[in-house]
DNA sequence: TAAAAGTCTTAAACTAGTTCATTTTTTTTC
DNA sequence: GAAAAAAAATGAACTAGTTTAAGACTTTTA
């Protein structure tokens, strides 16, 4: 069987934890649904009730919250070989407090929460799947949300720049004040004092 | 087979995501060791490469890191029917930078690591209690690693009260502090504060 | 390709949180 | 139950990060 780029870029994500036989990959992949997002529109919006989680194939989106004064706080930016969504409102089927806003035109895979059932029913190596990608999240939740507290911004921007040194090049520096958590002012302070050294 | 407390505990956590049959029950709680930590001893210390994940069926322990001062940072505590461990070390067999100190005598279950890989395959169904576990941790923590650098001081600690109302009387202010990643001095003042209105 | 909109930089005045030092209160230990 | 140790409160001087405002630069759109 010949895939195209994107179903191998998925179907190696996969590999990482679990073996498919060449049936289990096309069952799989048949539940999956391709999505289009253009530069700029949503993928998702506050007050939905979302019914995917997505991997990215192409492009980069950003994950965000409206505080109260407005001023956005990105949770991430989710760009190829990226899984991404709302997991909390995709299980509780309650309301998103998040936008995904797409900030380059990108390609995905969206997979519904039906379908995410029956993938444990038809195949439930899946359930090693995700617990084991769930706890390679969960380290580094843990890490950034101490991250969060005990280090200062300056320490979060060289943080980011080595972990995701391919991002960083590809947003603007007001969206990674967004995610560092300080306002776009500050945030182009420390980059010239940084780049300065 | 009547099981005693600590037991019921453990398998009522776990009944919340699998149904066990008696003999699968039997099977897991076998692969648990009890262990017994007096207050103010270490459960595991940085640089430990830790073998085991806990359950904590009595008591209550701070996990933290010291950072270049020697200022705690503390990234949970743990009271009974909660899950702790260095999950990033117990995985990657790397040291862990934690230390986990008991706040009040202690008693909790450890699964090794032999026996969590032994645990999957005997009773494959652990895959999704754990799936279904790190998920819902996953949710929490996505929601915390924001709120580290969105909220201020102030607002964190009227969550983790509103949050952990049962958990804000059995630990020391100092304590506090550390998980909400402000100086005890400071804490002091939003306290004071806080109770004023 | 010109106009409009958005992004980045700089600077001055401000606020949330830190540091350091001292005193009071509570808890631990023998 | 007295002495020692640790935790909590208070205040003054400090620093990291915000706010507001204005001008320069870059990207988007018609």
């Amino acid at each position: 069987m010949n895939y195209k780029a994107s179903h191998i870029l998925i179907l190696n994500n996969i590999s990482r934890f679990i073996d498919l036989t060449e049936l289990e990959e096309q069952k799989y992949l048949s539940l999956l649904t391709e999505i289009s997002v253009k530069r700029k529109s949503f993928l998702m919006q506050a007050g939905d009730i979302t019914s995917f989680e997505y991997f990215i194939t192409k492009g980069c989106l950003k994950v965000y919250t409206l505080d109260d004064d407005g001023a956005p706080h990105i949770s991430m930016f989710a760009v190829e070989d990226y899984w991404t969504g709302d997991m909390a409102s995709f299980m509780t089927k309650e309301p998103t407090p998040y936008f995904i806003k797409a900030t380059e035109d990108s390609e995905l895979f969206g997979i519904s929460r039906a379908n995410y059932e029956l993938l444990f029913q038809e195949i439930p190596k899946f359930e090693r799947f995700y617990r084991m990608l769930y706890q390679k999240s969960l380290i580094n939740y843990i890490k950034r949300s101490n991250h969060g507290i005990s280090l200062t911004a300056e320490e979060r921007y060289i943080k980011f720049k080595t972990k995701y040194p391919n991002i960083v090049n590809r947003i603007t520096q007001k969206d990674l004040a967004g995610y560092i958590g300080i306002t776009p002012e500050f945030m182009s302070k420390i980059i010239t004092k940084v780049n300065r050294r």
